[in-house]
DNA sequence: ATCAAAAATATAAACGTTTACATTTGCCAA
DNA sequence: TTGGCAAATGTAAACGTTTATATTTTTGAT
């Protein structure tokens, strides 16, 4: 498998050059400990030979890993929807920000809350990575509890809030959110529908806070008819649309937090035979730009993925290098993309 | 970060039992050279230390990685785009066929061809992984050919054809392509659209060979104008229904090869002001059954990505355990899903 | 030239596992 | 009892690296 001759190691170096493996080990490692002379000689041989160092020897000497594991949640059930397609993009992006270091990207596939707190635990107690990254963040996380008393390095996406300071990265869902109200009460909205994410889940408790606050402020009755939390599937989106356009009085929009739910507001619209800017609009929350292509075209808040991405690498990689954590909490304000005016059309009810 | 007490180690046990670590090694792997009451005894020592073996040791002693490579295609460009999404279900498929195997999934990011080219020699040549999968195959792949000339165990997901047999599992284009014109034509199409992949990809090549061989035997023309190739965005689908329905002659009906590319058309059809159904169709295939919520809904092959990715786990760990790929090698036959009728309508042209 | 101190290099052990080989134990036939 | 053999266990080396400590070399002041 390997075309007869061994893989070079710092042995065979020290047969070339008559160092030390102390020696060549330090010079590969460019300590200041050995002379600039020696070197260059190491790493000429090393370059002569193609030496590249074994991973296995390092990890078992030092103990590093030089693993970041993510927890990726996977789908429930059976059922594929198009639910959590943007974590292709996160990951890649995370990827990106570990080139050209020694870390490796490692998934762990999880299909619930309890199943990644166990995982969290396998990973500390066995030590299968040097740092772990991991989405869907709960006010009060058993995860984020887990990691700081190990003090193991991690990074979330998303935010907490019964714990010390720890690095993370989220969108402003408040500004999303007090953005998308205001608009829409300026387009003379007051009947708002807001399709969020389970409601223990962080951002969910984010979006409606602020949701409720920006009702308050602008004197409107907080209606917990209008809110849906659910998984943000596009079925879930439809089928919220189908119930609350059967109340007696139904939105006149609907913010929703992923663009999945969004696609299938819309189609719910196409159920019940609603027209978009005339019985009702949608906004929503985009990472990957898709909304563009929605009929119609739908207002967004659009927040590339690979931006949230990025820093999640980025991140990780400061905080295993032992970086404070308080300095790597990164919120990230989306772009306000108008594709429709969705002012309220005055509708004539019975 | 460990609470004091170092993790357990082989050695641990040896104290513990009196026994050697060679006894206890092999005790712990179910060595038929252990007395079964040896076994009992090293394995309630570790159970009670909670001993986990430490797989450093192991990949260092041995060799192997226990890291399956997965090469992750990434976006080219800042743009992102709906692209790629299904790879996030792809992976955890993938790694969930891992569960209770040593295995980890390592991601390595490909920006294009040659990178992935380069990212496969490195793989082989410093044994980074003891197994690789793979997307986007090329008839003439150039990984396929370093991997067979390595003798480095490796699943695709696509197939090729200037090699000798390899592990793979794909869907089944030929005969996704042959069903959906075969139905066109009995409704009345023969202007039929076929919205491909990048030409270089084998299951462009083969949907473009299927199109053009039932185009045959139903005795019409080839017609270039009515074949696009490209990167498989909403974008795309879009700019090429607005370009094929400004033809003198504009196709009735389009195969779009994925769930972007459809979404994008009919955001195209809006634009063009295309009424589906009335003026033209469209087909396509669909990973995440999420056609089910374009307006309107439809008609798909469908074939959730979970059993692909499942199959290419299970492909992975068999070639790695040396069973002969030629057994391994899966075509997928969607399912049909007719979410409209398709018929063609005359419509009056000047 | 001598010597101490500093700089550079070498030695050897360690990380945790597997495995070739050696040794001991148990068993059975002679 | 002895010898022989198979089964079970033990010994020790090896995988490739890092690092504490020891040794050698260089430097610079005297």
């Amino acid at each position: 498998m390997n075309g007869g001759q061994a893989r070079p190691t710092i042995k065979t170096i020290c047969a070339m050059t008559g160092l030390s493996t102390a020696t060549v080990s330090k010079a590969l490692r460019q300590s200041p400990e050995v002379r600039p002379e020696t070197r260059a000689i190491v790493e000429e041989a090393a370059r002569k030979v193609g030496y590249s160092t074994n991973l296995h020897g390092v990890q078992l000497r030092t103990g590093k890993t030089y693993q970041v594991a993510i927890l990726m949640t996977t789908p429930t059930s059976d059922l594929v929807e198009w639910e959590g397609v943007e974590y292709a993009q996160l990951l890649s992006g995370i990827s990106h920000a570990m080139e050209g270091t020694r870390y490796r990207v490692a998934l762990y596939p999880i299909r619930d809350y309890n199943e990644a707190q166990d995982t969290v635990r396998r990973i500390i107690r066995n030590r299968l990575a040097d740092g772990v990254i991991f989405s869907g963040t709960r006010p009060d996380d058993g995860r984020v509890r887990l990691l700081q008393e190990a003090d193991f390095p991690f990074v979330t996406y998303g935010t907490t809030e019964a714990h010390a300071p720890h690095a993370f990265v989220d969108s402003d869902n408040e500004g999303i959110v007090r953005t998308a109200m205001q608009r829409l009460f300026d387009r003379g909205h007051r009947r708002i529908a807001l399709i969020n994410p389970g409601e223990h889940l962080s951002y969910g408790r984010t979006r409606l806070a602020t949701y409720q606050d920006m009702l308050k402020s602008a004197g409107i009755d907080y209606d917990p008819a209008l809110v849906a939390h659910g998984i943000l599937t596009p079925g879930f989106g439809r089928e919220q649309v189908m119930i609350m356009h059967a109340l007696k009085d139904p939105p006149t929009a609907y913010i929703c937090a992923n663009e999945a739910s969004a696609l299938g507001a819309l189609s719910g619209f196409a159920a019940c035979g609603l027209v978009h800017g005339r019985d009702a609009v949608i906004n929503a929350t985009d990472d990957l730009n898709v909304s563009a292509y929605f009929t119609p075209p739908l207002t967004t808040f659009y927040l590339p993925i690979t931006r949230p991405a990025e820093l999640l690498g980025r991140h990780i990689l400061k905080v295993m290098a032992g970086e404070p954590p308080e300095r790597l909490q990164t919120l990230l304000m989306p772009d306000l993309i108008e594709r429709s005016d969705d002012r309220l059309r005055t509708i004539e009810r019975p």
